[in-house]
DNA sequence: GTACTGATACTCT
DNA sequence: GAGTATCAGTACT
């Protein structure tokens, strides 16, 4: 597989559902001072637009989920459970509330400073939204950074041979009817089949 | 299956 | 301003 350029800010000006389906494949990329860490993004759900009960934005604006009624191609990173970050691109034009959800990475490289970060070593190590910020080192000073420049980036990549599974997301109450998450078939760090 | 954790948003003074 | 129910999860038995 070849990892290509950085996607620029107009591939996050569409709808969060197809920005879903095109994240999987691509790579997310973190720069640290160890060294770099990649991973190919294997599950996404997407949350927003007009009409989802389970988006944060749904009810009104807020300081939390103001960044995802901002302009597309930022971090939306929010504090969860106590001990867990959440990590979600910001889609579509300003003023629509809506982001995609990463669930799941596979590690490409950088697999130890993963391990360091992370604090322990486990098989699974980017399975699972919480277990993936974790282990890239992302915490609440990445929401509002861009993703199409700086620290943290997503990249093109020449992987496109891959079944997309549709599924209902995870963890929700609402809004489960909809078939709104996005994995590659047979990726075994899919968090849930 | 349960325990755990703490920010957030909502409901009262 | 203070109290509390809720929560897009993980780890453990």
């Amino acid at each position: 597989m070849k990892i290509g350029r950085i996607l620029p800010q107009e591939f996050y000006n569409k709808s969060s559902l197809i920005i879903a389906k095109k994240l999987l494949g691509k790579v997310i990329e973190r720069k640290t001072p160890e060294g770099r860490i990649q991973g190919i993004i294997v599950e996404t759900e997407s949350y927003g637009g007009r009409n989802d009960p389970a988006s944060h934005a749904s009810r009104k604006k807020t300081p939390r989920n103001q960044i995802m009624f901002g302009p597309p191609g930022f971090a939306y990173v929010y504090f969860c459970y106590g001990n867990h970050y959440l990590f979600n691109v910001v889609t579509d034009k300003e003023g629509i509330p809506s982001a995609v959800l990463i669930r799941a990475v596979e590690p490409v490289s950088g697999i130890d400073i993963m391990i360091k970060y992370y604090g322990k070593e486990i098989p699974a190590i980017t399975s699972g939204p919480a277990r993936f910020t974790k282990a890239f080192g992302i915490d609440k000073s990445f929401n509002g950074k861009p993703l199409f420049k700086g620290e943290l980036v997503i990249r093109d990549t020449d992987f496109r041979d891959f079944k997309i599974v549709r599924a209902p997301r995870i963890g929700i109450k609402e809004g489960t009817d909809k078939l709104w998450r996005f994995y590659i078939k047979g990726n075994k760090f899919v968090s849930v089949k």
